[in-house]
RNA sequence: GUCCGGAUAGUGUAGCGGCCUAUCAUGGAGGCCUGUCGAGUCUCCGACCCGGGUUCAAAUCCCGGUCCGGACGCCA
């Protein structure tokens, strides 16, 4: 290993032992008898500093020949100095150019001078050297981290269902085909199906963090073509045993990110606001009602436009679920009440600003499955490898999918949820 | 897909018929400088998206294309 030290594990009182740091060259700044080397490793910077009567000529000569976003390696000695940035800098004895940067370089990572996404995504792996957009993707992993805590702990076993399905059947969103050998197959939707499979199959409680794929043509903030979706599927509960494991889930991962992710909360300029449990419950009904008080133009019985979606978190102002939908808009596999058919057991998790979550108790007969499927206009032909699991011993169950960037673009009040995915896939972008 | 706005050095911008040999910042090259920390300072370098049109004259106006941003739509 070349690296001794991270930045931020080295302090004043190391003073006069030897360090290697590895990192990029983030700034040389050249005062004439005295030399600067700014280097900049995952956590933050070191400087090195070069007396130019005392230094190494080599040495000397190395630095300045460095271009700026070159990885070096710098081996010296920890000088304790109230003058230096975090009381401290290195006197190097040896410095190598590990990966030389050419220039003029595609961004600026300085914080100088503000880069469009559009040129940041293309040039993501630069982008991601700013602390900025470092910090949007250790919060990303600290969520995604104490998720797994938390299903863990609630006794869900993580599960990996395949991404390449042999047909279309779910309806609605439209799938991206492909080629499979001498077959035409498609990528997954979502986890759906297979996760309730596995509840006939006694795994009794599992989750899935994976990629979910859809050819839909759209074209705004809040939609990818490729996104990660955040799954769960129990056994025996309904659907208000899982709304409360996922708000409770929701407050845990806030609270674990305002624990551990201070510092890159602080980097990006985020006040994290731990949402309060039991989050508020309003139907179908209410929430078309409030559309309507606001003047929105929406009918029982339409799926939320995005204007009355807009209008509805701006009356609430918190996380929230809509819950009692109408069952001819919600999928097949959502359970309609015994009493009153048209509607269903499915709720959405809300955000303010958009839909986070949305879930349901599932049909768990047979029958009532088969005769929904048909009724959505599907071909229940196609669903025998889902329909055969529920004809040998389903159990009631309940669950829901959670969109991973949604719950962190809404978490640090990003706008554009491309913001939040290192190489996003939308309308345009297949590349990089 | 519809509507609206946009595209100028590597990056981010100003200019919106002639004053453009195109502004500023950042950057790059080369000087000066022993405490910088968005270093300072001097010199130089580097750009009008593509195609067509209008005009004596186009970065600027018009048409088409491509791409970008926003709103909406689509989205089990």
């Amino acid at each position: 290993m070349i690296r001794t030290h991270y930045s931020t594990q080295i302090t004043p009182e190391m003073n006069g032992s030897s360090v290697t740091i590895c990192g990029w060259a983030h700034e040389i700044r050249d005062l004439g008898g005295i030399t600067f080397l700014v280097v900049r490793d995952r956590e933050g910077l070191v400087q090195v500093t070069l007396f130019k009567k005392t230094i190494d000529k080599n040495v000397l000569e190395t630095v300045r020949n460095i271009s700026r976003e070159s990885v070096v390696a710098v081996t010296g000695n920890i000088k304790k100095e109230a003058k230096a940035p975090n009381g401290y800098e290195l006197i190097p004895t040896k410095v190598e150019v590990l990966g030389k940067a050419e220039s003029p370089l595609p961004m600026d990572t300085t914080g100088k001078v503000d880069a469009d996404l559009d040129t940041r995504l293309d040039v993501r792996f630069m982008d991601t050297r700013r602390p900025y957009t470092q910090s949007i993707f250790r919060i990303r992993h600290l969520i995604l981290k104490s998720i797994r805590e938390y299903l863990g702990r609630e006794g869900f076993i993580e599960i990996t269902t395949p991404k390449v399905v042999a047909t279309a059947t779910e309806g609605g969103t439209a799938l991206f085909p492909i080629t499979y050998f001498e077959r035409e197959a498609f990528l997954n939707q979502s986890p759906q199906l297979f996760k309730q499979l596995m509840m006939s199959g006694g795994l009794d409680r599992v989750f899935e963090i994976g990629p979910i794929f859809r050819a839909e043509e759209h074209d705004t903030r809040k939609h990818l073509n490729e996104a990660t979706s955040i799954d769960i599927e129990a056994s025996f509960i309904d659907h208000e045993d899982v709304m409360v494991i996922l708000e409770n889930l929701v407050k845990y991962v806030y609270s674990n990110v305002a624990e551990n992710g201070g510092s890159y909360l602080k980097t990006l300029g985020v006040e994290l606001k731990i949402p309060e449990t039991p989050f508020k419950r309003i139907t179908y009904d209410e929430a078309i009602k409030i559309a309507c008080d606001n003047g929105e133009q929406i009918e029982w019985g339409d799926d939320l436009t995005t204007e009355s979606e807009h209008s509805i978190g701006k009356t609430i102002g918190e996380h929230y679920f809509i819950v009692d939908w109408p069952s001819k808009i919600k999928p097949f596999y959502a359970m309609p009440y015994e009493n009153k058919p048209e509607l269903c057991r499915a709720f959405d998790m809300m955000h303010p600003r958009m839909e986070l979550s949305s879930g349901a108790q599932r049909v768990h007969s047979y029958e009532l499955l088969r005769s929904r499927i048909t009724e959505q206009g599907l071909n229940a032909d196609g669903f025998d490898f889902y329909l055969k699991a529920f004809r040998y011993g389903m159990p009631p169950h309940s669950g829901w999918g959670l969109g991973a960037e949604r719950l962190l673009m809404t978490m640090l009040g990003i706008d554009n949820i491309r913001e939040v995915v290192l190489f996003p896939r939308d309308r345009k972008r297949l590349s990089p």
